[in-house]
DNA sequence: CACGGATATTCGCTTATGCGGTTATAAGGG
DNA sequence: CCCTTATAACCGCATAAGCGAATATCCGTG
């Protein structure tokens, strides 16, 4: 029961719900664009994908200097659940902002390049 | 999505977590009913049944001298879909303990009734 | 091994949350 | 009306959370 509380409360941020909802639907994306596709700092970013990251909602992976994140898979538990009802409960609609911003982000203008670029440039 | 966030905030508390567990099992139980059961005190479980009740997870409805609490009805909102699946999710052991509480609480030693008896004697 | 970009952590601050204890309101009965 | 009971609101305190700014760490490259 306290483990339902602090994931839930791991649920109760817009921005981490923000992060989820951008998670959930592209599968694995790098801080630099979350960051970008929310208009937040870096540190902010960062930290909300951290406590992320403590409460078992998302793993990370390093990708040469890039670290990415995914929701979390794994067993069957409630963590699991908790996420599979989130996908149903966010709509579309309700990230279109991010989701537009994502488009024009930091992968987009050259800086850096697309997730899949960018593992596939880190594997070879 | 703020509001959202604020659904979540409602249940990252474990008192209000069992709370509701309490309600989405028996329907309606006045305050000192759930206060037995917690094993908490008034202020404390007044607080948070406040708390559920601006979240717009839970209404009130008073019965003479005691005000009866239910989860919220409603529109098929976030709010709905979230109680119908927290309904999935909390399993009968986890409230275990409470529940066997609740079984002996002020409604049982004779202090006051049965809320259905209570709902009768003040309609009457 | 120095450098720069990407990410994480720390710091100081402000605000929110939870709690016990106390006080205020509301209803019912003498 | 007063008194009892049930519930809500308030207060002060301790703790936790969130934030931006600055700093540290990690990694690939020259």
């Amino acid at each position: 029961m306290r483990e339902m509380a602090d994931i839930f409360k791991a649920l109760s941020d817009e921005t981490r719900l923000l992060i989820l909802a951008l998670l959930l639907r592209h599968g694995e994306l790098c801080v630099c664009d979350i960051e970008s596709a929310l208009d937040s700092t870096q540190s902010k970013t960062s930290r909300h994908l951290r406590y992320l990251l403590h409460a078992g909602l998302v793993s990370d992976r390093r990708v040469g200097a890039w670290v990415h994140y995914r929701v979390a898979g794994g067993q069957d538990g409630p963590h699991k659940q908790i996420l599979t009802f989130l996908k149903r409960l966010l709509s579309p609609d309700q990230v279109a902002e991010v989701e537009a911003r994502l488009q024009q982000a930091c992968c987009e203008n050259g800086v850096c390049k697309p997730a899949s670029a960018r593992a596939m440039a880190a594997t070879k």
